[in-house]
Parts: C-alpha cells; sequence; structure tokens
DNA sequence: ACCTGAACACCGTTCAAGT
DNA sequence: ACCTGAACACCGTTCAAGT
C-alpha cells in the first residue's frame, strides 16, 4: 500500500524573500522582537534553514527588509500637501504611530538610521522646512535634529510599550507604580520629579510627542 | 609531592556586585554589547557562574547597573548654576558626550526610561525649565519631550558610531559612502537628498546636536 | 535553482555539590 | 554565605546531500 498522503508535507509553491519578510514580520508583531527565530519561521513556512538562507542574507537583513515596507507603507499613505508644519506633523504621527503599532520598527530604525527607507523620510522633512523659509545655513542641521527627534522619541516610547507588552490594564498599572515610587521622593531633594507623579499617571505618549514637535517647529519659526 | 601553587587558581579576595558591575563595564567599553557574555565574565573573574548569580539576579539586572555607574558620574560632574539655558545644554552635552564614550549607554537608556538612575536627569531638567519660566501647564510636556529627545538622539547617535566600530578612517568612509549613494540619486525625485549629500560628508554629530538642542530651547522660549 | 535537516559553535541560566 | 562547573534548553548559521 503506498502512502496516499505524506505527512511530513513539503510546500508545493516557491519561496521567496517577500513570502518570508512578511512571515516575519507577523512573527514581529505577534510576539515582539524574541519571537522572530529561525527556528520559528522554518516551521511557519515549513520549509528548513537552507531554503530561507537561500532568499535571505541573515537574519539581520530579513529585520530591515521587514522594517523597510513598514516604513515605505507609512511614507505612500501620507499627505504633505498644503500648509508645510502640517506636513511635517503629518510624516512625524505618521511614523510615530507605526512604530507604536510595530515596536520592533522603532529598535531597528535606531540601529540602522541611514536605511535606504529612510530616504523618503529624509527628503520630505527636508523640502518641508525648506518650504517652511528655513534659511539654507540651518536647513540640514534642522532636518537632521528633526528626523533624530521623531525617530529617536517615537522609538524610545517604544521602550515604554515593550515593558508592559502582556495585560490589558497593565500600561497605567506600570506608571502608577511608577507615579507612586515618585512621589514618596522627598520633595526637598526633587521638587519637580516629586510634582510630576500626578502628570505621569494621566499623560499621553502620542500628545507629548506631538507637543515636543510643536516645540521644535516654533524654534524653527524662529530661524526664519 | 605536595603541589605547591594549584594551577587554577581560585581568587582569594570576595566578589561583590561592585566588582562585577564594574568588569562588566571594562567587558563593553573594550568590546560593544556583543562582549558581554557571562562566559567572559566568568573568566575575567575567575569564578563560575553561579557565583555571579549570587550577586545579580540576571544580565539585564547587570547592564541596568552599569548603566547607572555612568549616568550618575555624569550628573555629579555636570555644573547646573547660573544661566538655566547653559545648564540646560550642560546636562544635554554631558549625556551625549557619556553616550557616545559608551555606546552601550545609550541603547540600555532607550530600553529602561523608567531607571531611577534617570531620575536626576528628569529633576534638573525640569527645575532647569521652570526657572527658564516655563508655565506650569506646559512643563510637563517640555520636560518629557527635552529628555526623551536628548535620550532619543542620543542612542539614535550611538547607532551610528556603533556601525563604524573597528578602524580609524572608517567613519569619514562610511559618511563618504552614504554620501556618494546620495548624490547618486535623481535630482528631481530626491532634490533635498541629493543637496544634502555635500553637508552629510563634513557634519559634526554632536554640534547637530547641540543645535537641536538650541532649536529646542528657542521653541521652549516661545511658551513664555 | 531551490530546498532539506543534521550538525556546529555559540548563548543565558540552573542547580546539585562543594567549602 | 559564598562559590564551582557540568548540564540544559535554547540561539543563528553552515553545508553536504537531495530534487
Amino acid at each position: 500500500m503506498a502512502p496516499v498522503t505524506k505527512r511530513t508535507q513539503r510546500r508545493t509553491d516557491g519561496l521567496s524573500k517577500e513570502l518570508i519578510v512578511r512571515a516575519a514580520a507577523d512573527l514581529l508583531d505577534a510576539g515582539g522582537e524574541s519571537a522572530l527565530t529561525l527556528r520559528a519561521l522554518v516551521t511557519r513556512l515549513s520549509t528548513g534553514y537552507g531554503a530561507i538562507y537561500h532568499h535571505v542574507a541573515n537574519k539581520d537583513d530579513l529585520l530591515a527588509a521587514a522594517t523597510d515596507d513598514i516604513v515605505a507603507g507609512v511614507m505612500t499613505g501620507v499627505v504633505v500637501e498644503g500648509d508645510p508644519a502640517e506636513g511635517l506633523r503629518a510624516v512625524a504621527l505618521g511614523l510615530f504611530d507605526a512604530i507604536d503599532a510595530h515596536p520592533w520598527v522603532g529598535a531597528q530604525l535606531s540601529r540602522e538610521p541611514w536605511r535606504p527607507a529612510l530616504l523618503d523620510v529624509y527628503e520630505s522633512v527636508g523640502s518641508l522646512l525648506d518650504a517652511l523659509g528655513v534659511p539654507e545655513g540651518a536647513l540640514f542641521d534642522a532636518a537632521g535634529a528633526l528626523v533624530n527627534y521623531i525617530l529617536g522619541v517615537a522609538g524610545q516610547n517604544t521602550a515604554n510599550t515593550r515593558h508592559l507588552a502582556e495585560g490589558d490594564a497593565d500600561r497605567s498599572a506600570f506608571l502608577g507604580a511608577v507615579a507612586a515610587r515618585w512621589s514618596r521622593l522627598d520633595p526637598a531633594r526633587y521638587p519637580f520629579v516629586h510634582r510630576a507623579a500626578t502628570h505621569l499617571r494621566e499623560h499621553d505618549d502620542r500628545e507629548q510627542f506631538l507637543s515636543g514637535i510643536d516645540i521644535f517647529l516654533a524654534g524653527i519659526a524662529t530661524l526664519r
């Protein structure tokens, strides 16, 4: 009796870098950075290690490609017409929200800020600042600082989210614990932090990010 | 004949968390994040794994403690008297330089922004902004944004340094390669990046960081 | 060309056993 | 209390062998 179905099934359709990258992104979204292992990828795609290494140089390459996809998606979706300041806010918020939704993107962008995927980010931030009237001499520093701010803070924010990855009410519980620790501090030694404890509990990361952008834009306006 | 000297020598003095943390920092400084392995630590301190785990909870604990030491050193060394804006620049530059000298600190601070070691950073930034006349309603957002900016950008900068960790002339060679790639771009599609290529080659990270701080401070001045 | 999967050289962490 | 070091359960990556 010949076996009709082989139990260890092999994929019939061919593999591709695109397919592997998509699977990697799914693993990352579902379980965070530690969930992306070659072993997990091999089982999910029901192949062998060699098959993956045939399409992808190594794990870093895989992470970089997955990140490029997300960034590209943000930049094609963002509207930069009309008021330049509005355009800058749109780019910044687009990246913030994408990193918020895919925390692993933040970590990756901090590690590789020269990625080709960021070209479009530099381009739109630079030209929007230009449109805003920033003089030539200050333009490149300002653009660099602003992009660094966006990536840095969004990535920074990622760290917070990652810390409270599990439960639902965990976020407020975690912030509550930090706030409690802060309010227990000696008000003579830490007057500001002591006062800040109340604000910490109710602060919104996204709003704080935006108000940082606004401070930055107000500062840039003085360069005109 | 009794053996006079045992070849596998055992340390005669006791171990301590402080000793372990210092050794960890040395390994990190010398070889980057990947150089800190429990095995390397065990040989360097000529002990066993259990000895280390007796003083330290795990590797994360070790990294956090080493980071705390560096940050504490910065904050005790920084002068925050006189002009509040000067004080803010001093704090920012102090952290930038420390992260530049110990790139692993940047990565760690991005991962754990609620560390007790950062309390003094929040405190001095907050009180300096207060002294600068930032109104109560905007104070906490401004302080959060500024600290995020400092840590985010300094950590971001770490990533660049890490990429060109080896040789001497590597830095300019690497930037030159990126600049060359940028100037090869279609000037119609990437007008800004194309122009920026020249500036990239000669830009100074520290100066760009500082000009970002100044933009931020100029923006904060408008809140008054 | 594309894929398989055993094997290799590493990790961090544990734990029974020693002093 | 403090330390030892073999053992465990993982990693990413390679490579001879298959189709």
